[in-house]
RNA sequence: GGGGCGGUAGCUCAAUUGGCAGAGCAACAGCCUUUUAAGCUGUGGGUUCAGGGUUCGAUUCCCUGCCGCCUCACCA
């Protein structure tokens, strides 16, 4: 009696384990059907469709490559994606895709057994994964072809995959279900190749040059190191909003009171902004900062750097984005962000050094451009408006407004103009990089906290947020220090060619 | 947030002025021992994004919503 209880509870458990099984089937699609029922007819007959293991000697790309330099293969098991089957009748060609390549497989009637034959032919589906074992021989058309002995089910596909020939174009289903994209279009899985090798180039570089990658902390008590909206979330314990960093700036630049002389970072970012083909709410950004180092030094730096990755992924520094010819080599062009802005607008920043002679020189020359709240930022809007979409090859901008710079050291001789080593590379309207020679005089920074705060006061979303713990830190003595970041994301972007910053990262925010 | 374009079979796409919702691939049943998007014969498959409206009749016209893309604004 009392063993019923436990035995009747197990019933009803799998009673509504069927009841759920039974809805869920009941959504299937007619092909999805097809395919559920051939894997219960496998498993009729014995045979696993979701096997524990797989066994293989070579992968695609070895095999076609050792039967190339005249190695006889035989006994050679391959395991892939089944991705085409042409029935001939008591001949069959298939291609499997494994990580490597794809590579064909010949099945005959008489070599695999009829009833192994009529298996592969009637519950075996394109999509399904398969290992196969037999020798490599070459087919009256010249490819390279395993003709099958013996083969086996390495997992069963129920859901159709998109089609051969045009692939998946859906931009939603392709950022949705990114697996579909990567499985049958070939240059997603080129772009996320690219990916991979240009971020191992990048930590390649700067781990030669003495480089030391740490972590900083991703929840941060307050965020800071940018001028951007955070996410904003809650410790529940602690009972306390925390923030999602913005950047990783400031965490870095303690490193370098402690000691450490060359550090970077290679992380997530999030910002609480609108998002666009240029923009994901999380963005891949490298800060890395040197000791001893100025703004020049970082201009080396990045030169090098993009030249190290675009080699990478390229092997070459010649590229073209989006139909324009780009030449990465290294020296890039300097200019002065005054320079640039004289040629281009006719205004010399330095001559009109606070806001409103700015402006009336802006209405004087009758230029067409949004108002704004500091010198800085209008400066900083006269750039984007009649310097930044004339900069085609990668250019550094030299020498930005105090104002939009908070963590940047003052830069001599510049009149009355309030103006910071800092550079920020351009090309094509992309930034490539954002350096600074950094502010590490404590007192010079509490000032520019307070600006920060002014500007906060006055309604800036985005101005910087006061971090005494970050003074006190500088109170305790950071080196003259060079400082740099880059967006991995847009960088990808550039060395791959692609317009959308969706088409760099696996899976991209869309509305939920 | 503003403007423009779009959402049709598992995938890629058609559908005339508002008049039976189609093709190719995939699937299913066959034929075929050297194919390469194999070929041939036959068959099945639709909440036309969702909801409402106009109409004898809506994939088509109107409204609302959802989602995507482009663009402007905002924004490192």
């Amino acid at each position: 009696m009392r063993e019923g209880i436990p035995t009747c509870i197990s019933h009803l458990a799998s009673f509504i384990f069927e009841v759920f099984m039974d809805d869920f089937l009941a959504r299937f699609n007619e092909q999805e059907q097809q395919r559920h029922q051939k894997t219960i007819r496998l498993r009729e007959r014995g045979v696993n469709p979701y096997p524990l293991r797989a066994t293989r000697t070579h992968t695609a790309r070895q095999t076609i490559d050792a039967f190339t330099r005249g190695e006889n293969l035989s006994g050679v098991k391959l395991v892939g994606r089944l991705v085409a089957l042409r029935d001939m009748g008591k001949l069959s060609f298939a291609h499997i895709q494994d990580g490597s390549a794809k590579i064909q497989l010949m099945f005959r009637k008489d070599a695999v057994g009829a009833d192994n034959y009529a298996m592969l032919l009637k519950d075996f589906d394109l999509g399904d994964f398969i290992g196969a074992e037999g020798d490599v021989v070459r087919t009256k058309t010249g490819e390279i072809t395993l003709q099958v002995a013996r083969f086996e089910l390495l997992a069963k596909t129920l859901s159709p995959l998109p089609e051969k020939w045009h692939g998946l174009k859906d931009t939603e289903t392709r950022y949705r279900q990114r697996y579909l994209d990567l499985l049958s279009n070939e240059q997603a899985r080129e772009i996320f190749a690219k990916r991979s090798k240009i971020v191992t180039a990048m930590r390649k570089y700067l781990d030669e040059r003495g480089f030391v990658e740490v972590e900083t902390p991703v929840l941060q008590p307050l965020y800071g190191g940018g001028a951007a909206e955070p996410f904003v979330t809650h410790h529940n314990k602690l009972d306390r909003d925390m923030y999602l960093r913005i950047a990783d700036e400031l965490y870095l630049k303690r490193l370098l009171v402690g000691g450490i002389e060359r550090v970077y970072e290679i992380s997530k970012d999030f910002r609480n902004e609108g998002i666009d083909f240029k923009h994901n709410p999380e963005f891949t950004m490298m800060e890395c900062y040197q000791a001893y180092g100025d703004y020049t030094t970082m201009m080396t730096l990045v030169e090098e750097l993009y030249a190290a990755c675009a080699l990478a992924a390229n092997g070459t520094l010649q590229i073209t984005y989006q139909g324009h010819a780009i030449d990465l080599t290294p020296p890039w062009p300097r200019a002065t962000m005054r320079d640039l802005i004289l040629k281009m607008s006719g205004v010399d920043i330095y001559a009109d050094a606070d806001l409103p002679s700015l402006e009336r020189r802006v209405e004087e020359l009758n230029l067409k451009i949004e108002r704004q709240r500091t010198w800085g930022k209008t400066v900083d809007e006269l750039f984007s408006a009649f310097v930044e979409p004339t900069l085609i090859q990668p250019t550094f901008v030299m020498d930005y407004p105090e104002e939009i710079s908070p963590f940047a050291k003052k830069k001599p001789d510049t009149l009355r103009a309030r103006v910071v080593e800092r550079f920020e590379a351009f090309s094509l309207n992309m930034e490539l990089g954002n350096a600074f020679t950094e502010l590490n005089d404590p007192l010079d920074q509490y000032a520019r906290f307070m600006e920060q705060a002014e500007l906060r006061n006055a309604g800036d979303k985005e101005a910087h947020p006061i971090d005494l713990d970050f003074v006190e830190a500088l109170m305790h003595g950071m080196p003259p220090t060079g400082g740099l970041g880059v967006g991995v994301d847009r960088m990808v972007m550039l060395l791959t060619d692609q317009s959308s910053i969706r088409e760099v990262i696996l899976f991209p925010q869309l509305r939920t």
